[in-house]
DNA sequence: CAAACATATCTATAAATATCGATATGACAT
DNA sequence: ATGTCATATCGATATTTATAGATATGTTTG
């Protein structure tokens, strides 16, 4: 982990929607209902539930997760015309050794 | 560790120099001068030095340091008329805990 | 292939943050 | 008490980020 990228993700943490996308994500079962066509979380979450969730527009979640994809907070699985997405503890795991 | 708290750290990490701030202060021997009063570390770095070392006006390092303070990153003592700051690993702790 | 749906990108504007100079406050030394 | 130094706060402006509507792209389905 390099200091740009750790600043990449601070600001992705630093808006309270998005640091609640990185709470929800932790137990997708816990705050999103079973997906219609696939049955399991093991890609995460598709980008309309956490639309839904949040309360913001289509555009803005989008960019918010482009955004923390980029960063490598998240990744995202294509499944049909579905995007699903999830944490990638990784990342995570390399930023949390960076700060601490 | 609450979401606010959560969201108002990450802002504090959404810039570089504040970053390097947090990344300094884990070993201040090794980026700062010895103070010539005070001449340990115990209490972390004056906001001079911070200041110089990263090349910003005194107003806006003074800014970034109050704030990290207020969300409780970083600790403040004074002595005499400079005041040292330096990490709270508590709180650090306690925000890793919160994000992973 | 056309319609429908999910997501991504573009463009514009509103809101928040960054940054600094000026000024205020607090602390020490004389 | 006054001057000096360190830090904090204020006020203004420049820059960045937030957010959404419109539009584009990609995918499935009839």
């Amino acid at each position: 982990m390099n200091l740009k990228t750790a600043t990449e993700i601070g600001k992705c943490l630093s808006n309270q929607t998005r640091v609640q996308i990185m709470e929800w994500l932790k137990d997708p079962e816990k705050h999103f209902p079973p997906h219609e066509t696939l049955k399991h979380f093991n890609d995460g979450v598709c980008v309309t539930y956490i639309k839904e969730k949040a309360g913001l527009s289509q555009s803005t979640i989008s960019t918010y997760l482009t955004n923390m994809e980029k960063c490598g907070i998240l990744m995202s699985t294509r499944h049909g015309k579905w995007s699903y997405l999830k944490r990638n503890e990784e990342t995570i795991k390399a930023y949390i050794n960076f700060i601490s």
